[in-house]
DNA sequence: CATCAGGCGATACAGTGTATCGACCAGTAC
DNA sequence: GTACTGGTCGATACACTGTATCGCCTGATG
């Protein structure tokens, strides 16, 4: 499993394939059939690792959904392989467990009813995000190197569409709009979210 | 790109193979590269094609966000391999923008500074939301057919791991709180969404 | 009618995940 | 000491995948 992460780290998600798991552990491919089932085991085996590394803390109900929305983007950023892994399937294995644990303590002195569907919509939030976040960055580092106006880095395509006029709405935002940082725009979105939840939960 | 979406309605993503895309119109596999660049374009398509039923309509922006959920939620329930590729990468086909475009549109009476964050918090909560629904429902249809208590679908592992005691506070949620159905757990949370936005907007 | 160019698609290649089953080796019985 | 036997390990095989290559055939042109 440590193994596969450094494989996904390195040359991203299909990178993992059992042969070279094998080949880095210095085993023939059929031997990790001893350990695990196949390899979406494997894969469910690497989100768990990677909550490991997602520790909610902080005081209130606010303060920890906060800290595990920061905690997910931050694995994310570092493993980019989560971004395609999370939400594929439910996530039971002890470390998603013990961060869910944690967040669901803190959430102590909301109403019983009430945490389930709050903690849904953060977790639902953060992971849409990330994964167009991680979306974005992939299609810049593919296009161009790094080009900050993403409507230069695609190229003619987009200017050549919106040039049609058929999108007239669409070109206005894209052009005169403020265009906000992938940090800001997450937490705006997580901070629209919280002041909701806080609206309801208050009521 | 029809073809392709009946294979994937039918039997999953991952029965979309160029062979037997090729097959179902009887062609050659080689062929479909004198219409597609590859495998990737081809989901491409596939997603914006999907976007062509999501035609979000409504009176004022609150509304218009909503339908855009719900036309997607729904859009996804019907093909259920769009939650797989749904912000997997950027869509840009002609559908997709027309799709932002209505968005866009409805929302002229929104700071335009603050449209995009919000169409981008609202897309990504039901990205997320719709990953994580699509994901339980198959993982309700691979365990046990349609037991509808999922702690018992999932088997004596949860019963078991719940009961080590190691996680009192999510056991007592698990086992004490309301348990909604998918259709109220993804309203509620757009609830909270959409609220918070309308506090911030009407700021 | 002869030539040629172009596009079509058969073939090939480098992979993938995983089922099968033969070989090998440890331990045991005689 | 030798024969046997049980069980584990992994080499091999299979059915696929996406796609690069390039020979052939066809249709158009001179």
């Amino acid at each position: 499993m440590r193994a596969a992460i450094q494989l996904a780290d390195a040359d991203g998600l299909d990178a993992v394939s059992l042969r070279k798991v094998a080949t880095a552990l210095d085993v023939r491919p059929m031997r990790l059939y001893g350990y695990i089932a196949g390899k979406a085991e494997l894969l469910d085996l690497m989100v768990d690792a990677a909550y490991a590394e997602i520790r909610p803390d902080g005081a209130g109900w606010r303060e920890v959904l906060r800290s595990l929305a920061e905690a997910t983007r931050h694995a994310a950023h570092e493993h980019e392989w989560l971004a395609d892994l999370l939400g594929g399937r439910p996530q039971l294995g002890p470390h998603a467990l013990a961060s869910g644990e944690t967040v669901m303590a803190a959430l102590g002195d909301v109403d019983l009813d009430a945490v389930m569907p709050v903690v849904a919509a953060v977790n639902a939030y953060v992971i849409g995000a990330v994964r167009r976040e991680i979306a974005e960055r992939r299609a810049e580092r593919a296009t161009g190197m790094d080009e900050k106006r993403w409507q230069a880095a695609l190229g003619p395509y987009l200017e050549r569409t919106l040039a049609t006029g058929r999108f007239p709405a669409l070109s206005t935002v894209v052009r005169d709009a403020a265009h906000l940082d992938a940090d800001h725009t997450f937490r705006i979105g997580l901070d629209f979210l919280l002041d909701g939840i806080e609206a309801r939960i208050s009521r």
